[in-house]
DNA sequence: CTGTTAGCGCCTTCAG
DNA sequence: CTGAAGGCGCTAACAG
């Protein structure tokens, strides 16, 4: 537990001021060749590193990209996967930060996150999934799968409308008329994309819409366990749900297992997402792939431009997601 | 682009001191309730949160765990998943950070964001498959899957040497005689464990050890290219191979595929891991599963009671590894 | 109970 | 070319 050496610890062996050492770290003019050297010998031998924190605090830069999450689940490390990818060749080191669910939810952890990290630390940020973050912060801000209401920053998205629209077509087309949804954070944009692109579907096929067949899960596998159970108690209950992402997916299987309802035979099950785990589940979900990886890699290029100045507030780029078919899905069961 | 507001503006608006802020956001002693009140009236206004680089610098505490890895790849992501979940309950928020590999390499990473974010920023540090760290920060640090040497880190890895063994066993049951290896980092401990558990199946099953048959891939699919061409280019080439991640493997798969050799008629491949991408390469991998999710959680775990005092500095915690059967493995061709 | 003072470690003027 | 002084935003003593 050795104390950390400070740039003073370095001046006083070098026998010099905390100054020179500064210059010679961050090799500005006004050192002296040798000088320098010197110094830079005495930084090897003690192992000095800048602290981030302090320099940060100083010089209002610190060559850090910031990808704030609520949590790191499946599609948040996928998202992580691809902005380390995209920063790879970059000079940026990347920070990740989940901030604790425990602070009051009056302030969501979005603006909590980057309040406390931005104007040091980071010099830009990748929210995920954020809902409330005004575009009022000093740093550069890319959003990936933003909250819904007026976009006022640059967003980076999958086509959640288009995906909805596979995912339902594909059960309709498999003979299902009783189609339930399970639904996301209503606060997200992708969310109600894809209860619009459900209901569209459904009327494009003539389909009457039955609001007993739809609930809300938000996103996660326990929260979607309840609502699931509800659609699954249905006197008439449906004979497939498209649940709004794999998450809420799996909660679906979970409680169709508890209730003996056998998949696919009695129910399909469609998720959105293609989180590595839903190829893992049993049996593997058919689900909606959006590119998460590539998400994330296109926010980090977008950031970077931003940092070098480029202006494109109003950027909005969507990518395309596409059915990946797999052992959930089959047509419904011929009546009783 | 608004600038943050600061703990000053808070106080010029309230009207009270700076300090007294402080107290008010911080729940000190020493302030009467209703002042209290009024400041935090203003702070929520005003949308104030304190910086977390200028607060920790200062009192050395953040309620912040960091994860120091070397990049954002599928292991790590993993162990990610298991920290936030370990650290969902806790009041320790979770800060993960890859440092740039473009500094000078003479320092590897670990030791150069340790030491950047440690004495600040970060209360303790989880650091995955580290090399060089000594024990000299000034912060409890928890090592998963770390370098070979001596353990002067708490440790948490799983169980390489049973593994590999599990791993060659299964070849060899298959009735593979020629089995090549395809090492990892020869700086990481479970790279050696691997190889050490590879050679004592042989040795066990009386098959003679060739040294032509092992090479060395560094984990990664890119570097196992060429030694897995070099493997499968041979006169006499295995009928099998075990690499020692599957990072590794999935580069096995590739340069198979590019030479025409079918896995898993003409060849067989295990990985080891049981990296999400494991079960999406085509065929599915075979492969030795860690608890990858458990490692970090447990990690976690550690690192938290460590940080409450608790002095387990020899602790070593290993976890035990399973055998995943999937596709890429089948006995060999009978001779032509 | 309140405000003032002194830094945390570093970088950046600005004199010498 | 070099060193001393000031301050980034905040908290922890202290004094009033």
């Amino acid at each position: 537990m050795a104390r950390r050496p400070t740039i003073h610890d370095v001046a006083a062996a070098a026998g010099v001021s905390v100054s020179a050492v500064s210059k010679a770290v961050n090799g500005r003019y006004g050192i002296a060749a040798d000088t320098s050297a010197r110094i830079l010998q005495v930084v090897k031998e003690l192992g000095y590193e800048s602290s981030l924190v302090a320099s940060s605090m100083r010089s209002h830069r610190t060559g850090v990209i910031g990808v704030l999450v609520a949590d790191f689940e499946p599609f948040s490390a996928e998202i992580l996967k691809g902005v380390g990818s995209a920063l790879r060749e970059s000079r940026y080191d990347l920070l990740a930060y989940s901030g604790s669910r425990h602070a009051d939810g009056a302030t969501g952890w979005e603006r909590r996150s980057l309040s406390r990290l931005s104007g040091t630390l980071i010099d830009g940020a990748i929210m995920v999934t954020p809902t409330v973050v005004t575009a009022s912060v000093e740093i550069p801000v890319v959003a990936i799968d933003p909250h819904t209401g007026r976009a006022d920053l640059p967003t980076v998205e999958s086509d959640s409308l288009g995906g909805a629209l596979q995912a339902t077509r594909h059960l309709i087309d498999l003979g299902h008329r009783r189609i339930g949804f399970l639904g996301g954070r209503p606060d997200l944009r992708s969310a109600s994309l894809r209860e619009a692109g459900y209901r569209r579907a459904l009327t494009d096929a003539g389909i009457p819409f039955d609001p007993q067949l739809v609930q809300v899960g938000m996103f996660l596998t326990a929260s979607s366990r309840e609502p699931a159970r509800a659609l699954l108690s249905l006197p008439n209950r449906p004979t497939a749900i498209f649940a709004a992402n794999d998450l809420s997916a799996i909660g679906v299987l979970q409680v169709a297992g508890e209730l003996g309802i056998d998949v696919p035979r009695d129910l399909s099950v469609m998720g959105f997402d293609d989180i590595p785990e839903a190829i893992q589940v049993s049996p593997p979900l058919t689900t909606i792939r959006q590119p998460m990886q590539r998400l994330g890699a296109t926010a980090a290029e977008s950031l970077i431009a931003l940092l070098s100045g480029e202006t494109s507030d109003a950027m909005r780029i969507q990518l395309p997601t596409r059915l990946v078919r797999r052992a959930t899905t089959a047509p419904p069961a011929p009546p009783a």
